[in-house]
RNA sequence: GGGCGCGUAGCUCAGCGGGAGAGCACUCGCUUCACACGCGAGGGGUCACUGGUUCAAUCCCAGUCGUGCCCACCA
C-alpha cells in the first residue's frame, strides 16, 4: 500500500470516526492504552450544547480544546470519559417549536400542554441530533454511549430530589415579589437573562398637585417628580423625599393628588429619596420598581399593579387607559399630563433598558408569586472552594468575576411560566398552601395531613430555569441521586472548559449545587477561554446573524486545519478572530505532514519495533531525536498549563522547522549513498520521528495523524490508543551544538549565493579561513549534505591567503569563503558589506556603552555581564572580518 | 458609577526585566528526484504616549490617550 499523492480530509474522517467510534475507543473504563494501567480517572463533562442548536464557532473552540485534554490524558494512560449530551434549553427550545406552529397558525394554547409537550419531544427526535453528529466531525472523542439530555427519566429525577431537598431545608422558597416579566414570551426571567442596553430615553417631569386635608387642591403648589417610564405613573402610590429635605419637611404626611388618575396618595419622608437628583422628590411604584417596591414596603405602601401580562394598561388604570399597550399609554399618558398643564419639561436622558435576552423585548418588573432558590446560602461554601484552591480558574484573574458575582448574588428566580422543562414538583391545596413532593401521592398525604381531610390538589404548572438542570450535570450525569461506580469513579471531574460568558449562567451554580449535594467541588479546574467573535469583535449571535459555520470550515479545509488554527489562537486571555488565511496556512501544513510520510515510505522507512532512540550514532540522527523529545516536552508543558497555542506552535515548528526544512533533507545524502548501517539507522529514525510527530500532533489533528499511523504501518493499532512518547533523557548539547553550526553554514552560503545573484545551478568551492579543528571535523563529517543544501562542490580549509574575487563571510571563528572570480559583482558585494556592517555597529555601540557602565558591572549578575561580553567581543571580531572583506574588496 | 482586558511588522496575533517573534500579505530567485497547499533569500517595528522604579524596561509601577467587554436599582 502506497500513500495517495494528496490528502483529502474529506474522504479520511468520516471512515476514520466510523472506526474510533465502532471500536469502542471513546468509551471510558480502565481499559485503555497499551501501556498504561488506566488507574487513574481523568474526567470532562461537555458544556452540554441545546438540543435545539447547531455547531457554532465557539462550540468549535471550546469542544477542539476539551478534545484535546482527553486525547492528550487517554495517551497517557488515563481512563479518561468525556461526558456528553445536550440541553432542553427550555425557552429557546419552547420558541423554536412555536415559531414551527405559528405557520400553521397554531399556539401551545390550542394544543393543551400535553399535546404541545409531545410535540416538541417529536421535534427534539427529529432534529437534536444535530449537533452531537456536528462535534463527531469535528472529531470529538466524546463517551457517546453514555450521551445524556437533561430531560432524560435519571437526570429528572435528579432535578427533583434537588428540589425536594433544598425546599426541605429552606434554601427554595416561594416569594411574593417582583421579578424580570418578558411580556412576548408570558414568563418570569432570572437577572441573568436580562440584557441592560445603553440608550437615550427621556425624562419627563410632572407636577402633581399638592391636597389639602380635605382633598381638595391646593392652588398652584406641585411637587415635581421626574420619570423615564410615564405610563407606571398610574401605579403611584407614593412620593418620596429625604427626611432631611428642608424643602419638603413641611409636605411630609400630607398628599398629593395623583393626577388622572385621581388618586390621594402620601408624600412620605425615605432615605431613598435623594435631594441631589431632579426635585428631590420621587415618584413611587412599588408594582412596577424594583426600588419602589423596597420603598413601598418600608413605607407600608399599596401596591397597584397597573400592567397585564402583555404588559398593556389593566383594569386597575382608568377606562380610557385600559388595553393600550405600555407604550401607547406613554404617549398618551403625556399628552394628557401636557393638557392638564401638569407636565414641567422634557429632557433627553442617558438610560438602561432592561430587555429580555431571548425575546428582545423590554423587561418589565412585575409582582408574582414565583420560586427562588436562596443563592446566597450556597455561594458560601462554593466561595470558600475558590478561595482555597479546591477548584482553580485558568486564567486566575476570572476568579475575581467570580468572586463579585458569588459575594452580591441575588436569589434566583427558577421558576418560568412555559411548559417545556421540569414541571415544579409542588401542588397547591385549595387555599394556595404548596406541598413540595416526590409524586402526587406525597403530597396528597402532606395535604391531609394539613387540613385534616382529602382535599384537591392542582399542580404548579410552572417549570424550572434551564441553567436548575445544568447546575446538576457534573453529578447528575453520571448517574446520582443513585450511588453508581461511574459517580464513584469520575467525580469530581477535572477540569471545566467554558466561555466567560456563562460563569454566572453556570459554572458558578455547578459549583453551589456540586458542593451542597456532593459535598465535593464539581471540577479541580475551570479552563475559560475566549470567545469567538466576529471581525468587529462582536460576541456572535443567532440574532445577529453575525455567524460563521465552522461545517463549511471543515469541509474546505478539514477538521484538522480548523481545531488547529482554533488551538493556535487559543491564548489565554484573548479573543480569537478566525481568518481564512489562517486556516488556510494550516490546511497546508496537513499537507505538508501528509507529503512528509509519503517521503519517508518512499525511502522505504518503516517504524521498527526494535529501535532504540538512545542508542544511534550518526549525529544528525541524534539531532532529529533531541529536538523531537524538546518538541514533546514543549508540549507537554504547555497542555498542563493549559496554554494550548504553545504546544500547537512546538509542534508546528518541531515538525515544519526541524523536521521537513531540515530533517529530511540532511538525511538525503545518507539515503542516496551506499553506507548500509547509516543509511539503516536513518531510515528508522526517520520512521521513529514521524511517529513521534503523530503522536505529539494527535490530541489536535487527529484525523491525518491517525490516518497516516493506520497506513504507514501494518501494526493493529489506534494512534488514538497508544501511548504519549515518553522522551525525557533524549535531548543532545553537543548534537544540537553541531547541527545549528551546519544550519549556519548552510543559510550563510545560501545568503551570499542570494545576494549575489550566483546562478542558482552554479557549483561552488567552499573554505574555511582560520577555523579550528573541531570546525574543520564537522565540515568533514558533513560535507555530502553541506554541498546538497548549499551546493558547494569542493571543500576545505583554507591555508593561504584569501583569493581576490572572494566573498567571505563570518561564522564564529572562521571565515567563510566563497571563491567567485569572474561572478562577483563589485558593487553588490559593497553593498552587502555595507549593510552587515550598518546592522553591527549600533549593536557594538550599545554593548560597549553597558559594559561601560560601572553599576553594570557592580550590581548585575556576573554570568550576565560575561555573557554581554562575549557578545561584544563576538560582535567585534565579526566587524574585524567585514572589514577585511572591504579591504579585499578594494583591490579589485 | 464600579470591574476586567487590550494597544508589538501592512493584517491577525505570540512573547516579556538583560540579543524584537510567528502566520498571512509583500519583494527577489527557484519545474532542487515528498510537497508550488512547495523551496531558498529578503524588506518591514521610536513594542500607543508621558513619567517613575532599576545597573538594565517592549516587559514592573503611576498617569494620559485610544479601544473592547462585564457588572450596577441611578427617579
Amino acid at each position: 500500500m502506497s500513500l495517495d499523492k494528496t490528502y483529502t480530509p474529506h474522504d479520511v474522517e468520516q471512515r476514520i470516526y466510523e472506526q474510533w467510534e465502532n471500536s469502542g475507543a471513546f468509551a471510558c473504563g480502565p481499559h485503555k492504552t497499551s501501556g498504561g494501567e488506566g488507574d487513574d480517572a481523568y474526567t470532562i463533562v461537555i458544556p452540554p450544547p441545546n438540543v435545539t442548536g447547531s455547531l457554532h464557532m465557539g462550540h468549535a473552540l471550546n469542544n477542539t480544546l476539551q478534545d484535546i485534554l482527553i486525547r492528550y490524558n487517554r495517551m497517557n494512560g488515563k481512563d479518561t470519559l468525556w461526558q456528553p449530551g445536550t440541553d432542553h434549553a427550555g425557552i429557546a427550545t419552547q420558541m423554536v417549536v412555536e415559531r414551527q406552529m405559528e405557520a400553521e397558525k397554531l399556539s401551545r394554547h390550542d394544543l393543551g400542554r400535553d399535546k404541545f409537550i409531545a410535540r416538541v419531544w417529536d421535534w427534539k427526535a427529529e432534529s437534536g441530533g444535530t449537533i452531537t453528529r456536528q462535534l463527531r466531525r469535528l472529531g470529538a472523542s466524546c463517551d457517546w454511549g453514555r450521551e445524556r439530555f437533561t430531560m432524560d427519566e435519571g437526570l429528572s429525577t435528579a432535578v427533583q430530589k434537588v428540589f425536594v431537598e433544598l425546599h426541605r431545608e429552606g434554601l427554595i422558597y416561594r416569594d411574593k415579589r417582583l421579578v424580570n416579566w418578558d411580556p412576548l414570551l408570558h414568563t418570569a426571567i432570572s437577572d441573568l437573562e436580562v440584557e441592560n442596553k445603553e440608550q437615550t430615553g427621556k425624562m419627563w417631569y410632572f407636577k402633581y398637585p399638592v391636597a389639602n386635608s380635605d382633598g381638595s387642591v391646593r392652588d398652584g403648589e406641585f411637587v415635581t417628580v421626574g420619570t423615564t417610564r410615564p405610563e407606571t405613573m398610574l401605579g403611584d402610590t407614593g412620593v418620596a423625599v429625604h427626611p432631611d429635605d428642608e424643602r419638603y419637611t413641611d409636605l411630609v404626611g400630607q398628599n398629593v393628588i395623583l393626577p388622572i388618575v385621581d388618586r390621594p396618595i402620601p408624600i412620605v419622608a425615605d432615605e431613598y429619596a435623594d435631594p441631589e437628583k431632579g426635585s428631590g422628590a420621587v415618584k413611587i411604584t412599588p408594582a412596577h420598581d424594583f426600588n419602589d417596591f423596597e420603598v413601598g414596603r418600608r413605607q407600608d405602601l399599596e401596591v397597584i399593579n397597573v400592567l397585564d401580562h402583555n404588559a398593556a394598561i389593566n383594569e386597575n388604570a382608568p377606562e380610557h387607559l385600559q388595553g393600550l399597550d405600555r407604550f401607547e399609554a406613554r404617549d398618551a399618558i403625556v399628552k394628557e399630563m401636557e393638557g392638564l398643564g401638569l407636565l414641567e419639561k422634557v429632557e433627553e436622558n442617558p438610560m438602561t433598558v432592561p430587555y429580555g435576552d431571548r425575546s428582545g423585548v423590554v423587561i418589565e418588573p412585575w409582582l408574582l408569586d414565583q420560586w427562588f432558590v436562596d443563592a446566597k446560602v450556597l455561594a458560601q461554601e462554593a466561595i470558600k472552594a475558590v478561595e482555597d484552591g479546591r477548584t482553580t480558574f485558568h486564567p486566575k484573574q476570572y476568579e475575581n468575576l467570580y468572586f463579585e458575582w458569588m459575594r452580591n448574588i441575588q436569589p434566583w428566580c427558577v421558576s418560568r411560566q412555559i411548559w417545556w422543562g421540569h414541571q415544579i414538583p409542588a401542588w397547591y391545596g385549595p387555599d394556595g398552601h404548596p406541598f413540595v413532593a416526590y409524586s402526587e401521592e406525597e403530597a396528597e398525604i402532606a395535604a391531609r395531613t394539613h387540613y385534616g381531610q382529602d382535599v384537591n390538589l392542582t399542580r404548579d404548572p410552572d417549570v424550572l430555569d434551564t441553567w436548575f438542570s445544568s447546575a446538576l450535570w457534573p453529578f447528575s450525569t453520571l448517574g446520582w441521586p443513585d450511588e453508581t461506580p461511574e459517580l464513584k469513579r469520575y467525580y469530581p471531574t477535572d477540569c471545566l472548559v467554558t466561555g466567560f460568558d456563562i460563569i454566572f449562567f453556570w459554572v458558578a451554580r455547578m459549583m453551589m449545587m456540586g458542593l451542597h449535594f456532593m459535598k465535593e467541588v464539581p471540577f479541580k479546574d475551570v479552563y475559560i477561554h475566549a470567545l469567538v467573535r466576529d471581525e468587529k469583535g462582536q460576541k456572535m449571535s443567532k440574532s445577529k446573524g453575525n455567524v460563521l459555520d465552522p461545517l463549511e470550515l471543515i469541509d474546505q479545509f478539514g477538521a484538522d486545519a480548523v481545531r488547529f488554527t482554533l488551538t493556535s489562537q487559543a491564548v489565554q486571555g484573548r479573543d480569537v478572530k478566525l481568518s481564512t488565511s489562517r486556516i488556510e496556512g494550516y490546511r497546508n501544513f496537513v499537507t505538508k505532514i501528509w507529503n512528509a510520510a509519503r517521503y519517508a515510505e518512499m525511502n522505504d522507512c518503516k517504524p521498527d519495533a526494535n529501535f532504540d532512540p538512545a542508542k544511534v550514532d550518526l549525529t544528525v540522527n541524534r539531532w532529529i531525536i533531541g529536538k523531537a523529545a524538546e518538541a514533546c516536552a514543549q508540549i507537554e508543558n504547555a497542555i498542563d498549563a493549559y496554554r494550548f497555542n504553545e504546544a500547537a506552535d512546538a509542534g508546528y515548528h518541531f515538525t515544519w522547522g526541524a523536521f521537513c526544512d531540515w530533517y529530511l533533507e540532511f538525511t538525503k545524502p545518507i539515503l542516496n549513498g551506499d553506507d548500509e548501517a547509516a543509511k539503516s539507522e536513518t531510515r528508522a529514525t526517520m520512521a521513529w520521528a514521524l511517529d513521534q510527530i503523530l503522536h505529539m500532533l494527535h490530541p489536535v489533528m487527529p484525523y491525518v495523524t491517525e490516518e497516516l499511523w493506520t497506513q504507514i504501518t501494518d501494526r493493529n493499532t489506534q494512534l488514538m490508543l497508544s501511548d504519549w512518547p515518553k522522551l525525557s533523557g533524549l535531548e543532545s548539547a553537543d548534537a544540537e551544538s553541531e547541527m545549528d553550526w551546519v544550519v549556519r553554514l548552510i543559510t550563510a552560503v545560501r545568503q551570499v549565493r542570494s545576494e549575489m545573484n550566483v546562478e542558482p545551478k552554479a557549483q561552488l568551492t567552499l573554505r574555511l579561513k582560520d577555523a579550528n579543528a573541531e570546525t574543520l571535523a564537522r565540515l568533514d563529517t558533513h560535507r555530502d549534505l553541506i554541498h546538497r543544501l548549499a551546493r558547494i562542490e569542493n571543500s576545505g580549509a583554507l591555508d593561504g591567503e584569501v583569493e581576490k574575487g572572494s566573498v567571505t563571510a563570518v561564522l564564529d571563528e572562521a571565515t567563510i569563503v566563497l571563491p567567485l572570480a569572474g561572478i562577483i559583482d563589485v558593487a553588490a558585494e559593497k553593498t552587502r558589506l555595507d549593510k552587515e556592517i550598518k546592522k553591527l555597529d549600533p549593536e557594538i555601540m550599545k554593548y560597549e556603552k553597558k559594559l561601560s557602565n560601572a553599576g553594570f558591572l557592580a550590581k548585575a549578575p556576573a554570568e550576565v555581564v560575561s555573557e554581554q561580553k562575549e557578545r561584544l567581543e563576538g560582535l567585534k571580531a565579526d566587524r574585524a572580518k567585514l572589514d577585511e572583506a572591504l579591504a579585499r574588496l578594494a583591490d579589485l
